[in-house]
DNA sequence: ACGATGACGTTAT
DNA sequence: TATAACGCCATCG
C-alpha cells in the first residue's frame, strides 16, 4: 500500500455522512489537484469490507462513475447514498451545490458548511 | 524501462 | 445538452 493511497483513504474517511465529494476534490486534498484519475484507481483497490466510505465519491458531473460494465456496482453505490438521504434527479445526478462537500477549508468568519 | 489502462476533469465542438 | 479530444497521474503487465 503506497503512502499515496493512505492519504487518499484518509481524505475519503473525512467526508461526512449524507454528503458527497468528487475525485478531483480528494486529489486536491492530498496535494495532487491533477490526479483525480489516480484517485479512482486507488478506490478501485479497496477491499469489499473496507471502512472507507468510497460511495461518497462521485465525479464532477454529479454522477456515479463506476464503469458501466457492472450495473450492479453502480446500483449498490446509489443505494448506499440514498440510504444517507441523498437524492438523485431524473438524470441520475446528485446536486453538488446541495450535497457537495468541498473538503476541510474552514474560512475564518462564515461556515454553515461542513 | 515503457506503453497501456482507467471509479477523472476541462475544454472545444 | 451530448460527444469527442486532450491532458494528467499512479499502477500494471
Amino acid at each position: 500500500m503506497s503512502a499515496f493511497y493512505e492519504e487518499i483513504y484518509r481524505a475519503v474517511r473525512a467526508i461526512p455522512p449524507g454528503r458527497v465529494t468528487t475525485y478531483g476534490t480528494i486529489a486536491a486534498m492530498v496535494g495532487r489537484p491533477m490526479a483525480a484519475r489516480a484517485v479512482g484507481y486507488a478506490l478501485r483497490a479497496l477491499p469489499e469490507g473496507s471502512d472507507v466510505p468510497w460511495h461518497r465519491v462521485i465525479n464532477a458531473q454529479g454522477r456515479i462513475s463506476l464503469t458501466a460494465r457492472h450495473p450492479h456496482e453502480t446500483d449498490f453505490q446509489r443505494h448506499r447514498l440514498e440510504r444517507e438521504g441523498i437524492v438523485f434527479d431524473v438524470e441520475d445526478r446528485v446536486d453538488l451545490h446541495t450535497y457537495g462537500w468541498a473538503g476541510r477549508l474552514p474560512d475564518p468568519g462564515a461556515s454553515p458548511r461542513d
